[in-house]
DNA sequence: ATGAAAGCGCTAACAA
DNA sequence: TTGTTAGCGCTTTCAT
């Protein structure tokens, strides 16, 4: 920026002011600043400026497996939106490792970023730093995820009750009675798919077993385990309600080495509409709500309340989950 | 850093220097710092640590489809190798618009990240900004791309021709003579792909027919499209070499909906590994090469470059890419 | 319409 | 062993 004012003459505030579209300068010689910048093919220091402006135009988003595809299509979108507005993405993966969790939030905070988009994969710990963000005026959106009730922030997530119940009354509807859960803990979201399987179970009518509920995970490894330990313990299970697609998956594979048919034998639902969930050797039914929306929402909250609405009120957008039919459900049989 | 020094009544030197882990600092004044810093919860400001240190301990990366499983795994290596070494990364996606590709090299030099890691859809412009991040003293590293020859960088990536030789190999020892090739453009890594098939089919004494190389391109749709177009124009083709995986899998989904079934009646070898590639319908037959070392390599190439031999040569890695047999191929049969 | 000067929070010579 | 000083490249009053 000197070099730009000294070969031009004049002064590096006026370089800046013309830089940042200041009403004040001269037509010609905004113009002869642009030519020489296009010249030079001058870009400014975001470092240098971020310290002055005390804002990074940077974003970080934390989530919990950067594999799983519905993860990468939040991050997709929270990236187009931001993107276009001039923002940078951080990008930090836990890759199912929640000790990371506090490694990287400190990491963006040290980056001085606008604001954290979180979907965390531990539902107590690090909320000294959570509320740090936003005593320091920065943005926080939780996404997917209904932890931390003390902190204050935007959240964008679904109905996971209802994701529950949707899955869970499908395969009523189909007929299943003995219906397992292959559960996840200990985050509310979680709990709350859990809940809704509940809720189903109870409002036909259907008592639920305690060995039923097998402890799993998101991963599709502990679909699998759950699955095998399932098939073992409760062989008059004819339908599963896994918690989420991975575990879904994880639980078809367990299903299929077992030499037990799905849907013939056993019928899966899952959740979360995995990518080429439609493309699975037994197409997947399962419960969807738009990854899209969630983190183009997110974003534009954010956003938002950087720029226009530095103190608006909390929102809690709800993305309405629904039920997709694929093939991976069908009427119950005997084993 | 003024309120600590404040608040201990010693400067800011000082502070620094403990922070910095300096060795001229009394053993006592070090903890008394460490304590304070504790108690304060003190954490430093990158930026302006970054304006100084002319480092920002990021870097960038750009990929051309996020979506893409292959993109994620090797973005997701980078994360986890650069940010244990304490960098942080800033992820843009072309969302297969190589028009974006400018605005986001652009974003991430102003930003001044200390190296980019690239996997270009483009293989032409840019030149002059690609040429710029060298200059600069930046690293930069190619991905799974070997266009822009002119450009000093490092290059990880595999050998494209031998992919192109094992997937069509594979299609000719199953007894294959009439294969088809899903094509893309311009990139070179696309175009030695298809020389590795047309190489393979020469060695094996097999004419290729023009109308057999299909233009498509990366993603499901063009693969899909283009399967529907070989499946009019060349009825006598029994098998296919998509250039990567999702034209595979779209290509299979336009095989199903055309009533030919897959490996019975038309076979689809792809390449990349996509996830869950395992899993599909029909599970898919794929060259793979380790996205885990591709991302890997990239990030320690480029860290070495910025840490440790700044002047180091330029490094080209390449990954072997080996074949992976499913069961989307199978022998020749009438149609 | 233009510019001088102060300061954002930090590091690094160099002195003391 | 500790502190003083001068920047890093930019924006922003406040004069001119």
């Amino acid at each position: 920026m000197r070099r730009l004012a000294e070969e031009l003459g004049v002064s590096i505030t006026t370089v800046s002011k013309v830089l940042n579209n200041q009403p004040d300068i001269g037509e010609a010689t905004r113009k002869r600043v642009l030519a020489k910048v296009a010249e030079l093919g001058y870009r400014r220091n975001a470092v240098a400026r971020s310290l002055t402006l005390r804002r990074t135009h940077t974003l970080g988003v934390i989530v919990p497996d950067l594999m799983h595809s519905f993860f990468v299509e939040i991050v997709t979108a929270v990236e187009a939106l931001i993107s276009s507005r001039g923002y940078g993405l951080l990008v930090a993966n836990l890759a199912e490792d929640p000790a990371k969790e506090r490694v990287h939030l400190e990491m963006l905070l040290e980056r001085q970023v606008d604001g954290v988009i979180l979907a965390s994969s531990t539902g107590t710990s690090n909320s000294d730093l959570l509320r740090r963000v936003g005593t320091l005026g920065k943005g926080l959106v939780f996404i997917d995820r209904d932890d931390h009730p003390k902190i204050k922030c935007h959240r964008v997530l679904t109905d996971d009750i209802e994701v529950g119940r949707l899955a869970t009354s499908h395969l009523i509807g189909l007929g299943h009675k003995a219906i397992a859960h292959i559960s996840a803990q200990p985050l509310v979201h979680a709990m709350r798919r859990e809940e809704g399987y509940r809720e189903a179970m109870a409002k036909h009518g259907l008592k639920v077993q305690p060995h039923w509920i097998v402890p799993g995970g998101f991963l599709q490894d502990q679909g699998y385990d759950a699955m095998q330990r399932l098939l073992k313990t409760a062989p008059e299970v004819t339908a599963v309600f896994a918690v989420n697609d991975p575990a879904a998956i994880g639980a078809l594979k367990a299903a299929w080495e077992a030499g037990v048919r799905v849907p013939e034998d056993i019928t899966i639902v899952g959740a979360g509409d995995i990518a080429h969930g439609d493309m699975l050797r037994v197409p997947l039914t399962t419960v969807s709500w738009s990854r899209l929306d969630l983190g183009a929402t997110a974003a534009k909250l954010i956003l938002d309340q950087l720029e226009a609405h530095p103190a608006g009120p909390f929102e809690r957008v709800i993305i309405p989950p629904r039920l997709i039919v694929r093939s991976s459900c069908g009427p119950p049989r005997k084993r």
